[in-house]
DNA sequence: TTCGCATTATTAGTTTTACTTATAATTATA
DNA sequence: TATAATTATAAGTAAAACTAATAATGCGAA
C-alpha cells in the first residue's frame, strides 16, 4: 500500500539520464557521486530491475530504465507545476491578465476593480462578451479569471469564490397613479419585457417564471439589458432585473420603480472562477478586491435606489 | 531550485482531507496522531501558508488548501500509475491483451508468438487489418500492443523494439529458359504487379522505386499481398517484397524466383510497439517470444527459399 | 461559566534515511 | 598493461521521519 517512490530518488535518477552519467548529475545536483550511485541503486532494489546497463560505458538506459525515465521526468514536470501554482512572487508584475466579466459587473465594479489591482499586471484583457463569461471560455484558456453567474463550475475542475449576491426584483415605469400597485398586480396588466435566452441571465430569468408557474405574455424580447430596460422605462411593459443590472443601464434607462418579488427571493450570486493551477495568492486578492470595489462603490448606490433591499445585497459566506 | 515536496507529506495531506481529521488519517496510514500533524505543520511552512483552518471544528481547508489539494490528489494518482507500470505481478493472468500484426507477421509468426505466451492472458485479441496495424490504433488505445514496420513511433511517445529485419528483393515468375536473367533484365522485359498505396509496404515500395528513379510500366495494382503473388506466380509480371510476405502467400502462390535488388539493400524493420506506460516485463516478454518464434520458425524456411540471404534477415540491434 | 470530549500541537527521544568521505572495483582507451 | 574515467562499497555523520507522552485548543452540554 505505502509507495516505494520518492521524489528524490527520482529526480536523482532523471538528472543522472539527462546528464548521461552519474557524476555529472551530482555536481549538478550538488551532491557527491556516492550519493547519486547510492539512489539509484536503491531505485532499482525497489522496483525489481535494472535501470541501467553498467556493463558498458557510457552505460545505457535498459528498457526499463526507458520507460521510467519518460514517466518520472512527465511526473517531475507536474512536481514543479504544483510547486508554482503556490507560490508565486506577487511583487513582480504579471505580464498579462486576461479577465472576463459579466456585462453588468464589468460596466459597475469592473474600472474600480482594475483601479484596485492595478499593479499586479502590465497589461490587462477584460472582455465581457457572453461567450468570454462562460465557463467554455476559462477551460479553453481564453481567459485566466473570470467573474460570472454561470455555476457550472462544479461540473469541472475550478475553483470558484463566491464574490456577491443580489436579489431579482421587478422594474416597471413609473405610474403617474398615487396609490400603490403590488408585484402582482403590475404583472398582470402590463407585458414581460424578455431577455434573450442565449444568455446565462434571460435562461436564470425564465427558469424562475416557468417554476412560479408564470406564463406572462411577452411580445418584446431583446438581447442585451440595456435595451430591455430602455423599453420598460419607456412605459412599454415591465421586466425582472438584478441590482447591478440597473445600475449598469442607469443613464439610458432614466426613471424606474423597483418592487421586491413575493416568495422565496431568487438571487443570482457572481463568483470569481479560476483553473485550480491559478496560483491562489492571485486569486485571494481578486476575489478581496472584487468584493470591496462592489461594497464600496455600488452597494451604497443600490440601497439608494430600493432602501428595502437592504440585508439582501451582499458577500455570500465562503464555501471552503 | 531543489524542490520542497516529498511525496509523503502529500500523501499525507491528500489523506487528511480525504478522512477529513488527522486522527483518522493517521489510522489508514499506519501513523501515529503526532506524525500526521507534523507532517502537515511541515508542508505549511514550506510553502509559507495555512492548508488547514484550525480555528473552526471540523476543520476546514483554507483556499490554499482546496487548491493544493486538487493538484495533489492528481499528481499521487500519476505516482500510482507510474509505479504500477514497473511491477505488474507476471504470475497472474491479464484480463485480456490486444495485439496488432501485419498480415505477413500474422500468419507466419503470429500462431508460434500466440503459443509462446499462451499463458499471460487469459483472452487474446489477435489484429491484422490496415487499420489495426498503424500507430494510431496504439494512441487511440485500439490495441495494446503492435507488431508493424510502421515507423512513425518515433514522432510520438512510444516504446518501440526492433523486432525481425528483412530485405526487400525481386520475386518474378519461374522461367523455363536455361540461361539466368540479372534483376535489372526482368524488371524491364515483364511489368511491375503494384501493391495498393493505402498500406504502408505499398508505400514503402513505391519510394523505394521513385528513389531509383525506376519508373517501370505498371498495369496491376492489387491491395493485398496474396493477390499481388499469385499474379507473379502465374506469370503476369514481376513485383517487389520480402520473405514474410513471400513465405505467408506460398500456398497461393506456387513456384517463384527470387532474385536480390542490386545496390544498397532496402529493409524492412518489423517493431514492437507499445506505450510507454505499459509494464516493461511484459514488452520485454512479448518482444522476446516474438524475436525467438520468427528466428525459429522462419528464418530457415527464408534461407531454404533463398540462401543467398543468409546474413541479411535477423534481429536488428537494440536501441537503447 | 465550567466540565468533559474530541481533536490538534508540542516536546523529547528513537529509528530510519540521506548524505559525505575515503577507498575499491570496473570498463574503455592509449 | 597502465591510466583515465566512471561507478560501487563501507563506515560514519547529519538530517528527517516517526513514536510516546503530554499540553493546548475548540466545541457542546450542564
Amino acid at each position: 500500500m505505502k509507495s516505494w517512490m520518492n521524489l528524490r530518488s527520482v529526480e536523482i535518477f532523471v538528472a543522472a539520464v539527462e546528464e548521461d552519467t552519474m557524476s555529472r548529475a551530482a555536481e549538478r545536483l550538488g551532491l557527491t557521486q556516492s550519493a547519486v550511485s547510492q539512489a539509484i541503486a536503491a531505485l532499482e532494489r525497489a522496483m525489481g530491475g535494472q535501470l541501467i546497463d553498467r556493463a558498458v560505458r557510457p552505460a545505457k538506459l535498459t528498457l526499463l530504465g526507458t520507460t521510467f525515465y519518460k514517466g518520472a521526468s512527465d511526473l517531475l514536470g507536474r512536481v514543479r507545476e504544483l510547486e508554482q501554482s503556490v507560490d508565486l512572487d506577487l511583487n513582480k508584475l504579471l505580464p498579462l491578465l486576461r479577465i472576463g466579466m459579466v456585462d453588468s459587473f464589468a460596466a459597475t465594479v469592473g474600472p474600480h476593480l482594475v483601479k484596485q489591482l492595478d499593479t499586479i499586471a502590465a497589461q490587462w484583457s477584460v472582455m465581457s462578451g457572453v461567450n468570454e463569461t462562460s465557463i467554455r471560455a476559462l477551460m479553453e484558456r481564453r481567459v485566466d479569471f473570470m467573474i460570472t453567474s454561470d455555476n457550472s463550475h462544479n461540473q469541472f475542475d475550478l475553483i470558484a469564490i463566491p464574490i456577491f449576491e443580489e436579489p431579482f426584483f421587478l422594474v416597471a415605469p413609473p405610474t403617474d397613479a398615487p396609490e400603490e400597485k403590488t408585484a402582482e398586480e403590475l404583472m398582470m396588466d402590463m407585458p414581460l419585457i424578455r431577455y434573450s435566452r442565449s444568455s446565462f441571465f434571460g435562461r436564470q430569468v425564465d427558469a424562475y417564471l416557468r417554476e412560479r408557474a408564470l406564463a406572462p405574455q411577452h411580445r418584446y424580447e431583446l438581447d442585451t439589458s440595456d435595451a430591455v430596460l430602455a423599453m420598460v422605462s419607456a412605459g412599454l411593459g415591465w421586466t425582472i432585473a438584478t441590482p447591478l443590472v440597473v445600475l449598469k443601464s442607469m443613464q439610458s434607462a432614466g426613471n424606474l420603480r423597483c418592487y421586491p418579488l413575493n416568495g422565496a427571493p431568487l438571487k443570482r450570486k457572481l463568483w470569481l472562477v479560476a483553473q485550480h493551477t491559478e496560483n491562489v495568492d492571485l486569486i485571494e486578492r481578486i476575489a478581496t478586491a472584487a468584493r470591496q470595489a462592489t461594497i464600496q462603490h455600488c452597494v451604497p448606490r443600490i440601497l439608494r435606489l430600493a432602501p428595502w433591499m437592504q440585508g439582501q445585497v451582499g458577500i455570500p459566506d465562503s464555501p471552503y
